[in-house]
Parts: C-alpha cells; structure tokens; sequence
RNA sequence: GGAGGGGUGACCGAGUGGUCGAAGGUGCUCGCCUGGAAAGCGAGUGUGCCGCCUUGCGGUACCGAGGGUUCGAAUCCCUCCCCCUCCGCCA
C-alpha cells in the first residue's frame, strides 16, 4: 500500500508507477489512472470533512463539560437548555462521520488496489522479455547422448509418483518415494543449516492464514486466484448469516441498485476465506510483527523457514506444467529480512548473495535477472530471479525470487520500529527471498548430473544428508 | 465440547457514568548528586488522524473489536474475538 501523503503530492509519480508495471496489460492502466484521481477527491473530501466534524466534536466536548458542572452544581435549568443545543449538533455529527467513514473506506479500498512504485534504477519495460540477464554463473553440462528430461529420470528410479499423488489428491499433489523423499528432506536440512549459518533464526509457521495476513502481505485483494480457501462454516452457517442480515435490515432500502449492492456486500463477506492455505512462508513470517512498534537494536531481523506451499495456479497447462516444474503443493525454504529503511538496498544484495551461494554450492549453473517493471508483480520495488538450468528440457526453472518491498507490505502490516527511545515511530522496509523452491532444485540436479549409465550422481555437499552419493 | 474468570499505555496495575488519555509502580530519556557507578532526588515519556503562524502548537479519536443507551462511556447494555483455570476428548 502507498502512503496516501505519497499520492497526493507527488500523483504524477504514482502514475507513471502504475504505466510501468501494467505497460504489458494496457487495459488495464486507463481503470488504475482513473482510480489515482478519485483517490486524490476522496482524500480531499475526507479531510474537509473531518476538519467540520472535528469542529463540531469540540463544541459538543465543550457543551458537555459544561452540562457536567452545572449538574454538579445544582443549576439543572441551565444544564436542560444545553442539554437541547445538543441534539442538532448531534445530528450534524453524525452525518459528517458517515460520511468521513464512507470516505475513508474508499481511500482504503483505492489504494490497495495501487501498486508499489519501482525503484528508480529497475529497467522499464513491459513483459518478461526485457528483463535483463545480468549474470550468468557455472557452466551448463554437456551431455553425449540427449539428456532426458526429470519426469523420466524420476520415474525410471522410483523417485516421485505423480501416477498416485494425482489419485489420492489431483494433478500437482506428487508422493516423493523412497529416495526422492530422502532427497527433499536432505535439501529441508541443507537449505535450513546453511541459513542458520548466515545469521537467520530458524522459525516454524502456521500453515494457514487468516484473511489479515494475506492482506498484509499483498496476496488479497489483488491475487486471490493464487490461494487457496478453507471455510469453517457449514452451509447452514452461511444459511443463518444471511437470514440475519436480512432479519436485521431496516425497511428493504430503496431500489434495486440498493439491494444488489448489499447482496454483494453479503456475497464477499460470505466468500471470503476463514483461513487460507500459506502460498508462501513470506505470509506468515513477514506477518509475525504484523502491528508491532520494533526497537530499533533489534533491527535487522533475519528469518527463515520451511514449509510446504500451496498454490491453484488456474489456468496454467502445457509443457510449463509438466513433471515438477509447477505444482499445487511444494516445499520451500524461505528467507525474510525485516530491516531499517536506509539499508534496505544493502539487505537486497544479502538476500541474494544468501540465495546465489546455495545454488553454488550445490554446483548448479544459474542466472540473475533483474525485473524489469512490467513483469516484477504488485508488491515489489525491486525484484530479482534466479534461474537453474535445467538439462533435460533444455530450459531455465525460475527457483528463487529476491525482492524489496520497501514500505509497502509494512505499511499495510503496520510494522514500525522506534529509531531512538522517545523518537516517533517509522515503518520498515521488508524483503523476501525463496531459500531455495525444492521442486525444481530437484529437477535441476537430476537432470543435470544424469551420467550416460543412467546413474545420477548428488553434489557433494549433500552426501552426509542424503546418506548416499549417487542414485543408481 | 461443558463450567467459570479475564482482556486498560513498552510492562505491571488502579479505575464502575462528568477536567480519565487515564492514579501508582516498573522501564526508558534528560538533569542533579558521584572520581566513576549503584542508590537517591527532580523533570519528561502512547498512537493515529485533521488543522495551523509546521524544530512546535491546537483539535479530535482511541482503555480487545464492532454496535447500542446517554448531553456525556474505560465505566452500563448487546454481539463477536482472544487469553487463563477446571472438567471432558485427543496426535
């Protein structure tokens, strides 16, 4: 979320912010422009009305004080002539407040619908294509014969069932078997060890999230299509919900519009989600200081954590999709910084370096892009991929992505810290990182360091977590 | 799931309708004292929003959340959420 004082001195800004990252859906931008100048109305219409209200708050606050010493001191005459000049005030108050909350919803509403604004040095540009590739490390394998792709490999030593995982569950919910599951947990245990190494704290997270958290972070309004839903309620809840608000209703208002408006209002509150599924652990970790004031000492803080991820990736088929390299549910070791806003930046190049050396170490070739505006996501200021190569499909699977959020998660999360004992508090900036996405990880090294005996030989650094080398 | 108790500022804790944004204490900041420190003494110390003559001043809201009663609510009423204790169930 922007900071309203952000739109409404520098518009022009927000609005370039919003051609940037949406120039590869056009449609798209003339609706968020729109929206900037509402936002702009709406703030000067709440404030005015507040202005007014406040003015009559402070001579109603005066009235009764008065009314209070008068009692008090037996004049209830003078108190009941008073006690009249209230009730038209009272009125006026009320009136003015309606329409300061009405107001103040809309700006809210407006503005989360807003994304965050680049940073300055981010390349414009409009879809993936013009991100750039600013490094690309170690060297691809070569290969006598054709490679074969992970979905072969796998099945041809019983590493994961995809057959079954789709049987028990659906398609992207695979069993890891035998060896493959040892390997995912060899990763779990590599991937946690070296964080915890480079100074994060380990954390386990709820696995749900309330619809809050996903707010704060960024995954609702905007992409709610990514999650998934629990409701707690039964339709019988949802039967007497219903009847009660209706139940409830003064008089049926006025006109069709009137009513379709309020279903809708039922529809939503109705729909929305008690808990959701975590698509990443950057929701609950980031969200652990969620309306918090941090001391600023305690900045930076570093944490990482394992879970699984889920994620409806609707719409989504093809070749993209086979074997590991998308699935509904996939484990994660993630990264978050929670840091002072002047050293943000310095954080960024950690994170990656973090991410980079584990890739590195598991002597996976890989590549850095930096994002370019139109394909860095709603959320981001800054945001860079890393890529494995992956052999067999003769392809590069995004594994991680590192971004900053500057303000913009904290400050719908309201997480501040105080910078000096009695000085005022000041938002954080936050960041993420995947630690790494084991899914494609394990694509990559098998595909990678398949041997022309059909044999597959693991990376040394995982041998003592595996309990063995090479998978014949 | 059943029965009961409770949610007040960074923390503890008073406050049951009228100068209560909230006593007192702890912590913290500054000053005095000291060779230095502790102790002691004195002063200060919440957040958001709005306005203005914008290193500050004024106003307003906030005592778990939302609604209600009242001229006036931390205090009374209703709904919800959370925490604790006991019983039951349980990986």
């Amino acid at each position: 979320m922007l900071d309203i004082e952000t739109v409404r001195s520098h518009p022009q800004r927000v609005k370039e912010a919003v051609r940037a990252k949406y120039a590869g859906s056009p449609d798209e931008i003339d609706d968020l422009l729109d929206r900037v100048d509402e936002l702009l109305e709406v703030d000067e219409a709440r404030r005015s009305h507040i202005t007014e209200m406040q003015e009559k708050q402070s001579r109603q606050n005066d009235l009764s004080s008065e009314i209070g010493k008068l009692k008090r001191e037996g004049k209830d005459d003078e108190a009941e002539k008073r006690i009249e000049q209230t009730s038209e005030l009272k009125e006026e108050i009320d009136a003015l407040n309606e329409k300061v909350e009405a107001a103040e919803t809309r700006q809210r509403e407006l503005l989360l619908a807003l994304p965050n604004i680049p940073h300055s040095s981010v390349p414009v540009g409009a879809t993936e294509e013009d991100n750039e590739i600013e490094e690309t490390v170690g060297d691809k394998p070569s290969f006598d014969s054709e490679p074969h792709p992970h979905w072969e490999l796998t099945d041809q030593h019983d590493l994961v069932d995809f057959e079954r995982g789709a049987k028990v569950t659906g398609s992207g919910f695979p069993f890891y078997t035998g060896r493959g599951a040892r390997l995912q947990r060899a990763l779990l245990n590599f991937f946690l060890d070296r964080a915890r190494d480079r100074g994060y704290q380990e954390m386990q997270a709820p696995l749900f999230v309330n619809p809050e958290s996903a707010e704060g972070t960024g995954q609702l309004p905007d992409k709610e299509g990514l999650m998934y839903k629990i409701k707690e309620s039964s339709p019988e809840d949802v039967e007497d919900e219903i009847t009660n608000r209706l139940l409830k209703r003064e008089e049926s208002p006025n006109g069709e519009a009137e009513v379709r408006r309020e279903v809708r209002s039922m529809i939503n509150d109705l729909m929305e989600g008690d808990f959701y599924p975590i698509p990443t652990a950057e929701v609950p970790l980031t969200n652990f200081h969620r309306d918090e004031i941090i001391d600023g000492d305690d900045l930076p803080l570093k944490y990482c954590g394992y879970t699984p991820c889920w994620r409806r990736e609707a719409g989504s088929y093809g070749a993209d999709v086979r074997g590991l390299n998308r699935l509904h549910q996939f484990d994660k070791v993630e990264l978050v910084h929670i840091v002072h806003p002047d050293e943000s930046y310095r954080a960024l190049d950690t994170l990656l370096r973090d991410a980079e050396s584990a890739l590195e170490a598991l002597g996976l070739p890989y590549r850095r892009l930096l994002m370019c505006t139109g394909d860095m996501g709603f959320t981001q200021a800054f945001k860079y991929d890393l890529e494995v190569w992956s052999a067999g499909q003769e392809r590069w699977l995004e594994v991680s992505s590192i971004s900053n959020f500057e303000a913009f998660q904290a400050r719908r999360m309201q997480i501040r810290y105080r910078p000096e004992p009695e000085a005022k508090p000041r938002l954080v900036h936050t960041l993420n990182g995947s630690g790494l996405a084991f899914p494609r990880i394990l694509a990559a090294l098998l595909e990678n360091n398949q041997q022309p005996d059909g044999t597959i030989e693991l990376p040394d650094v995982l041998h003592s977590y595996t309990g063995f080398a090479q998978i014949e």
